[in-house]
DNA sequence: TGATGTGAAGAGGTTCACAGCT
DNA sequence: AGCTGTGAACCTCTTCACATCA
């Protein structure tokens, strides 16, 4: 399969595209053209076209897309055929939030196991886990074999825990804390920062009220 | 001020760089270079110096950055140098948590009200603000002057909500549900979700696994 | 005929390399 | 001498326009 060179951009699109064509599905419309694809995704058709050809030859011309076909291509390519196992680390305000949302496991992600540091939180039963040290870290990573880091930790915290849990072999972290993190080659990192986002609409409205 | 121009992924890295710059300011550096501001920010120089060029000639040849005075300016940039008023609109799961976070005040952004449409949830009060229904939203965005909303509604009445809350003024909104919303012109939306995140982690694990 | 797939043009950002100040 | 500010080169992504094929 040709996933290499794909534009970054593309990649993250493609979450969007899915979440349309399953909505399609639902809607029992077997297949759908780039028009209105673009529609429903709020993008354009060529950027659609040009999207999905570096997936390869997936439509009919004259015709469409298959929708059934297409997510599982799309779902191929963005490697949730199987499902994954994440570990969630914090278990403070937005960590039990987390954990109560039904859209990871709808999506393919199952949480293994919840870490905290706090002696507190720590034996502290929720949605079928118990809280356990982060002393822990090692060992269950090893034991669920988890490659996803879901990390609400405290910030001064944060790249040391980073540290263990790629050692343990996680190679995805997805970072809410407000830290940049550093990690070696080969270690994908999507970094969260609602106050980011604010602050990046705060300079919208400053920007409409010259 | 020159504000137009400015590219929007400089736009995005200006609140990393005023991370960096309080925390150089804490410890009591008056002054910093391209060079070291880049590693504090995980960039590289040309970056750093190409970015603050487009707000003005803030640094010195030979020199550098004053810490303080770049501070006031990418503040000014922002137009975080007031602070700002939002409102929460659904008191769930994680907008409960965002109400606790204190990043958001930290960094002068003050959450004036909190709505949800569950009756068992209004009247409930929550740090020093009371949930209010849904039906009071235009009065009270009207009597608070808010312009930013935050939203963690479900996905089926969000658009519906956003736009109710366009109608009343609101011209930013940082949007938690997994909908793609449509607005007018002049209106900035910042899409969070954590779901497609974990997607595109998960390529990057297919793609590490050829 | 009708919609895809794609080379080519265009737009937007990043990196380079150096002129220009202090 | 040292570091900024910036034109120019480079690269990446988006949009266009049309050849291509069912």
């Amino acid at each position: 399969m040709e996933r290499a060179g794909i534009p970054a951009t593309t990649i993250q699109r493609l979450p969007l595209y899915l979440r349309c064509l399953l909505q399609a599905e639902e809607q029992r419309i077997p297949l759908v053209n780039s028009g209105t694809l673009a529609e429903m995704c709020g993008t354009n058709a060529a950027q659609i076209r040009k999207d999905l050809s570096y997936l390869g030859e997936l439509g009919t011309r004259g015709i469409g897309y298959e929708v059934r076909a297409l997510i599982e291509h799309i779902s191929a390519v963005l490697g949730i055929t199987e499902r994954r196992r994440a570990v969630l680390v914090g278990f403070g305000r937005f960590g039990g939030a987390l954990l109560g949302y039904p859209g990871f496991a709808e999506r393919g992600f199952d949480i293994v196991a919840v870490f905290d540091s706090d002696p507190d939180k720590i034996g502290v039963s929720v949605g079928g886990l118990t809280v356990l040290s982060v002393d822990e870290l090692e060992g269950v990573l090893q034991a669920t074999g988890a490659e996803i880091a879901i990390m609400t930790t405290p910030g001064d915290v944060t790249q040391e825990l980073a540290d263990r849990l790629v050692r343990a072999g996680v190679r995805g972290i997805l970072n809410l804390a407000p830290v940049r993190l550093v990690v070696p080659e080969g270690v994908a990192v999507r970094q969260v920062c609602l106050s980011t986002d604010l602050q990046v609409l705060s300079f919208h409205l400053a920007q409409n009220t010259l």
